[in-house]
DNA sequence: CGATATATAGACCAATCGGTCTATAAATTG
DNA sequence: CAATTTATAGACCGATTGGTCTATATATCG
């Protein structure tokens, strides 16, 4: 996976694969097929561990606001600094790869909308809990804040600073939360 | 232009080129040495052109806010359908090559910079003009819109339909001015 | 017109691509 | 221990990569 991440898809050769998974060759076509099944294993496996990590970050028994929080700060991390120069997988597979394979196009979609459906639910939370600013409704404020953090991976990879991007994502949180 | 833009840097092949130019193989070689600086002119046109639309757009000479709206809406209409599939040079390349092509770097790097700078300079003159929300400052609301417009962009490439973006867009543009 | 400069098509190059296959080594099993 | 399975290294394949070069055609110009 981590070769895939750093690299892309099409700037991944097979020698890299076979240094990074320690496999010869021949036990590489065995186990995955071939280059495009491995990558999409690869694929799953970045998506699945995203959408774990939202689960915790986000779950029901947190306080929404908390969560959302902890959720914008791990992306603040992974786009800040030398973190946010390797990159992100999904965010690269989309632009080298959307609307030219169709088995990318659906993994892409589907954990935006993942995604989109994780953080409406706590901004619902939130405001159940009356913690949202007034006008703000859950739906919408989701599709910004996916946008917001898919925004800093891409920005991310100029290497800003923690400081500035955590300051930037509390900026824009605090527009919808009381 | 248009080749690298809808394929990438490594999945644009000398033939496409070829075909894209119109040039034979000799010529095109005579006139740009090589792929890559083929490639960084084709890079140069699309930053020139982006930062030109967006002195328009955000003109002083226009009303700040006006320029906001026609600038988000352009982003909208880039990202949404069709357009949103096929993608964006500028964040493809930042994906792609950030990190690994310095020439690439300094221009990634210096364009977000002067995308910050001029969405900065306008909501400073809405702020100046009384229409920003209170505790609006207007280089971090500047920030949050810059990663805002290229997660519009990443998102689409899953071709959300315009009606949901422009909605999305004017939700984040309301929670900034008055 | 004839001479010269320019651009063309496409042969050609070494290197590398993803992928297959075989001969050998290592591990497993009865 | 011997027999058998499994994994290894790496030769090998055709296709394609970016890039060079030459012979021919097309303009340009005096």
């Amino acid at each position: 996976m981590g070769v895939f991440w750093s690299r892309g898809y099409h700037a991944t050769a097979l020698p890299d694969l076979l240094r990074a998974t320690k496999l010869s060759r021949g036990s590489l076509y065995a186990a995955f097929g071939d280059k495009h099944s491995l990558f999409l294993r690869a694929l799953d496996r970045y998506i699945a561990d995203a959408l774990t990590r939202m689960d915790n970050e986000l779950a029901p028994s947190r306080e929404p606001v908390d969560g959302l929080r902890t959720y914008l700060a791990g992306y603040v991390d992974r786009t800040s600094g030398a973190h946010g120069k390797r990159g992100c997988l999904l965010v690269a597979t989309a632009m080298e790869l959307a609307g030219r394979d169709a088995e990318v196009d659906r993994r892409i979609g589907s954990f935006f909308k993942a995604m989109e459906a994780r953080v409406a639910a706590a901004l619902s939370r939130a405001k159940a809990a009356g913690k949202l600013a007034d006008g703000v409704d859950p739906s919408m404020a989701a599709r910004i804040l996916v946008c917001f953090v898919e925004g800093l991976r891409v920005v991310g990879k100029t290497a800003p600073t923690r400081i500035t991007s955590q300051a930037t994502a509390d900026a824009l949180l605090d527009r919808f939360i009381k």
